[in-house]
DNA sequence: CGTGCGATGTATCGGTCCGATACATCGAGG
DNA sequence: CCTCGATGTATCGGACCGATACATCGCACG
């Protein structure tokens, strides 16, 4: 997941591990806190091994004037290459029972807008479905197995039942939304519709690599 | 938590792994899938070393008479201690951080029967004051940001923010019950009234060790 | 003028938990 | 008889977190 988010945020500008955190919280704050630093760098470098980013020298060049005491760490700059948008298509692409968890299916929701739409469908289902199997499982607690718990886990339950619910019917615009062709979200009037700035999902077109 | 959790439901009756995830399941059904095996035994390993849970043999004693082959591995019941019920009561009764991100809450939430209510109002106000804090993030995002994030994105953030609101509405009944003094949930006419079963809340007295 | 403090920035370590996998028993049904 | 699904215990590698350490920089306050 890491993954993919990181891949996905350096497709948007080269970034340096700090800002990407931030980016991170931004984009899914909505979903987790924010990443650990105990992830963050042992992932990037992963990475780099796998060439899918490469360092781009924060001030670049003029190498040796800098010896410095202590060897003098500057900040890092990574930027994606092209085998790493060949992963990042890859990995938003293929959906796995790990893309509908709520921590899966937040990463790839968060980079729809570079999802062509068959996919960003197919999650969406898959999503609902993990819901609403998640929501059956409530309900047959609440109901079969009720009197075995104490008032403090039914509270807990009914509360659970009642996010899955709001969020199948989410889901269902969202899904509804998709189908129909319109853009994202539900009606909202006034906001994202002149012709103003780049980072919408691509008009109903396709997707190819790049080469423009 | 998974300490926290296993401990808890042992206190309930004794059981072996396979059965303790269930029950995991069942009462954590709302916040998290179902713990991993991977997790489970190592920890019941972890807890029986530290003197907490105590094996009880399945079918006990009559040991000789199963030699068979391979070691006839057969179901492991646990059960826990006196040492086990302090450190229960110690790690229900504590908040630090953890305590209030979504899985520390459930867990402890979920054993809320066995917490007295100076702790409970503690915890549910501490999850608050998070969600809140959350929740400002969010806002914060959809405003300030909004222009620089896709619209996918900003739907994703606004459906956590509903999340949130719903949550923090959901809190402060709960606060307001628990400072009134009546027993756990919403007003639920005709369900955990009449003087039914076991497992509520210690009706409002104090809640000694055990020495009856 | 300095000095200390909060934001920025990189990095590691130990620990928790997950997912895949393996293997064994047992009852029901074809 | 034999397979299949539920029950049941167990391990291993990997993902991610939380605490911690350390270095730089700008600026507010004395």
């Amino acid at each position: 997941m890491l993954e993919l988010a990181i891949l996905g945020l350096l497709q948007e500008s080269p970034m340096h591990g700090y800002e990407l955190r931030k980016e991170l919280a931004a984009k899914l704050g909505a979903i987790r806190a924010a990443i650990s630093y105990g992830s963050l760098y042992p992932t990037l470098r992963r990475l780099q091994a796998a060439g899918w980013i490469t360092e781009a020298a924060g001030t670049p060049a003029t190498a040796e004037e800098v010896p410095a005491l202590t060897s003098r760490r500057g900040r890092v700059v990574y930027k994606i290459t092209a085998e790493g948008k060949e992963r990042f298509a890859q990995l938003i692409a293929q959906a796995g029972p790990e893309t509908y968890d709520d921590t899966g299916f937040g990463v790839h929701f968060a980079f729809f807008a570079r999802t062509d739409q068959a996919t960003r469908l197919r999650i969406l289902e898959g999503r609902r479905r993990t819901i609403e199997e998640r929501r059956e499982g409530l309900r047959d607690v609440l109901g079969r197995a009720a009197e075995r718990l104490d008032a403090y886990t039914l509270e807990l339950q009914r509360h659970g039942l009642d996010a899955c619910e709001r969020e199948v019917r989410w889901l269902e615009e969202l899904i509804a939304n998709e189908r129909s062709g319109r853009a994202p979200a539900a009606p909202r009037p006034g906001v994202a519709d002149g012709p103003r700035d780049n980072n919408s999902p691509p008009p109903p077109g396709e997707s190819r690599k790049e080469r423009p």
